[in-house]
DNA sequence: TAGGAAACTTGCAGAGAGTGCAAGAATGTA
DNA sequence: TACATTCTTGCACTCTCTGCAAGTTTCCTA
């Protein structure tokens, strides 16, 4: 969490601003024209740049619509998940773990909830931003290897890393699956609850043999 | 299999030609400049169409580079998996199923090992081939909700469509997983050997609890 | 608090992706 | 052979994204 917006000097602030101004911007375009329909030009004329400073902010148009990856949570969840407090498994603990760090956003809230509309709109937001995690993932590995030398201390190394990445992207399948329920069923369950209710059903999916 | 080649006609004979030759000069183009310094005029340019014939073969440059994605396997491993007689579970038997389907591949022998190897060398184009998976993993959905009504047919209609969901996503996370895997130790194994591996690994990150 | 260092904004010029259109060439068909 | 269909191509155009250099703003310190 940054709490700290006010004590940054001006340069800060005001970068933070035109950073907000042009999600802004950006989503609010998106709802009124279509994803299709909205062109940086115009993002940078409502948010009150220059078309070249948009792109000193962000990388690509989609970029400004997604918003920054996801980053591990500080609030510790992370020590208590890698010492094996957090879960009866590596892998049911992951869960957990994503969904609490899924919570904790240092975003604008009006933002942040624009945003995910969008994102249950368009599907191919949803898939980019997906791919746009494959750093976020890679950090997950590294604790969930952490993790399993606490739970299987007699892994060799380069089983345990092999491990860790195989329970990350089986996570990921999860995640997946959590927000195509979520983003049909209009809100009928917050995503976080979504998300603890499709790893519950993992265990189920391999033990059913054939009849 | 697409073993009529000779027998179509002139344009459709034509048509094929031109395809492969974009391909094969986007391939080739990579290789020997790299992923990032390839442009639509220097592809277009060695395969001798315009640069406007390019887009009427592939909807982008990448398009070009990763091929066709994948279809449902036609040798009736499909129906043998949907009836219960491939894998002991759906899951399981997904596994399987996936591994034959990309054996199948009527592609130009050349062409499909050139592809595979820049898959390999470039992670981006391995994550836009999965992103671009998205309707072969529809399919893939459909026909484990098949198998599921065999497995279980106590299940609704609802329960059933979720829990084969959440099966095909669960098991395109053991793709990647392979994938990576097989990437990383330069062929010590075959891609499918190795997914079958993944797959074998997978009970395995379920039931390990804490210690 | 003046004045230079560092960071930011902007316009411009240009490469490159991708599209619609219409003219013309090649192919298929009767 | 004559006509319909399909394919190719050039052209003009929109849009994304980048490097550069000039001008502003903010920051820091002597």
């Amino acid at each position: 969490m940054s709490l700290d917006i006010a004590q940054q000097g001006l340069r800060e602030r005001k970068r933070i601003a035109t950073r907000r101004a042009i999600e802004s911007a950006a989503l609010g375009l998106v709802v009124e024209k279509g994803l299709e329909n909205v062109t940086v030009d115009e993002i940078s004329h409502r948010a009150d740049v220059s078309p070249r400073t948009f792109f000193n902010y962000f990388a690509s148009k989609e970029a400004a619509m997604l918003g920054e990856s996801p980053e591990l949570p500080t609030d510790g969840s992370v020590a208590r998940y890698a010492g094996g407090e957090l879960g009866s498994s590596a892998l049911e603990g992951l869960g957990e773990l994503i969904s609490a760090a899924s919570q904790e956003s240092g975003e604008d809230a009006e933002i942040h909830t624009l945003r995910f509309s969008l994102l249950r709109q368009y599907p191919q937001l949803f898939t980019l931003r997906m791919t746009a995690m494959r750093s976020f993932e890679e950090q997950l590995a590294t604790v969930v290897a952490e993790r399993l030398r606490h739970d299987e201390p007699a892994l060799d190394d380069e089983s345990r890393r092999s491990k860790a990445k195989l329970i990350t992207l089986v996570a990921f399948g999860v995640i997946r699956h959590s927000w195509s329920c979520w983003a049909e069923n209009e809100g009928a369950m917050s995503l976080s609850e979504r998300m603890r209710q499709s790893f519950a059903q993992l265990p189920g999916i391999l033990s059913a043999g054939a009849a």
